[in-house]
DNA sequence: ATGCTGACGACAGTCACTGACATCAGGAGG
DNA sequence: CCTCCTGATGTCAGTGACTGTCGTCAGCAT
């Protein structure tokens, strides 16, 4: 479930063309053919042009590497909620965002797969891919408070549409000629709310 | 938010003592005092009286030594969750769970604070936290499945009560004079019924 | 042309982590 | 009591991620 993969494209460099993006295809290139673990920095900077340093004064480890694109997703989440109608509720703004997040996946979706399966391979780069999730979370969150939305039930809503993200992302990825993740999503919103409505209708019996 | 906190206690080495146990309080105490990245693994196993290759002969790397106990947690969850009344429904079974690992949390708040703190200021802790909580989801989501649950409602039942958990320990950790966690986690379950079941009510206008 | 600024290379150093081998405590069997 | 065996530990050497520092060089403004 690497869901953080997106877009990947940003400034160039000074003199070199675009030493960020030389490295950063040049690192997922060796992760997916050799293995995260067997791949050392100096290969990546070596397969750029570049030496170990530079790599460290692009990226803050080998990992974060694999998540260039992050913030401006992130602030794709970010806007979706803000834009939605006022008229809708927390949750309909997180769907909302979910569906934009879901459209900029099925852009690529090799390019997602790809990543995705270099993630997956490894705990650390899970790891990673966990924080990311939990900075869409945040970031959600913010937005659904400028909306109004007071605390928890802004970081409830927020933790449960990352969770329905990741659900559904997994599910995505698992069938390729499955239904598109728009259709996924729906669905699982769908099954989450009729869970917890069960759950409400015959209240307090919790522990 | 390091809801993973629990159990401290294992058996013993066959030398000296309890090898682990000393690796493990050598550590938290220096994270604490002089901040993980500033402690280095040869000051705890000095600390402790073995040699740096044995801490890491117990312990797979500087961060886990943290997370000792989350194995029993893990268990712990599952099991309540399979013991929960036949006639529960997912979201129930995953409240008990709750309700069991809350009551693990308030035997000892003040260790559980002090360990929260040490992970809430690293980076680094804070993603190994996010993957302990990640296997919680995962255990109660596969027992949740023996009870015939099907997915991905167990996945996202297991995922939307871990992200109640975390919500809900943070706003305990806040608040050290607040209500007990078992107070506010029947709060936090009971709010993100009512967001759920509002959007349920006018359906179909998601994105 | 000259100086300034920011990106890069070169180099040395720290530290997490690993593999290989020696060693030593204690229990099982004589 | 002696001996073998097993498992936990110490020792040593090595790899590789990451950092600090300093020199250098390209492009820009003056």
């Amino acid at each position: 479930m690497t869901v953080t993969a997106i877009a990947y494209h940003r400034a160039m460099g000074r003199w070199e063309p675009n030493a960020r993006g030389r490295l950063a295809q040049a690192a997922i290139r060796l992760y997916a053919e050799q293995g995260f673990e067997r791949t050392t920095v100096a290969q990546i900077a070596r397969q750029a042009g570049l030496t170990e340093r530079t790599f460290f004064r692009h990226f803050a480890d080998k990992r974060e590497v694999l998540f260039y694109g992050t913030d401006l997703a992130r602030e794709l989440l970010a806007r979706a909620v803000a834009e939605a109608p006022a008229s809708a509720g927390p949750m309909d703004a997180v769907a909302a965002a979910l569906h934009a997040a879901a459209a900029v996946f099925q852009e690529n979706p090799e390019r997602v797969r790809l990543r995705d399966a270099v993630v997956s391979a490894n705990a650390e780069l899970r790891e990673r891919e966990l924080i990311k999730l939990a900075a869409f979370a945040s970031a959600i969150a913010g937005a659904l408070r400028e909306r109004g939305v007071p605390e928890p039930a802004a970081g409830l809503a927020a933790e449960t549409g990352v969770a329905v993200l990741k659900t559904a992302f997994t599910r995505w990825i698992g069938e390729p000629d499955g239904p598109d993740l728009d259709h996924i999503l729906r669905e699982c919103l769908r099954d989450l709310s009729g869970m917890l409505a069960d759950r409400l209708a015959d209240q307090g019996s919790p522990g």
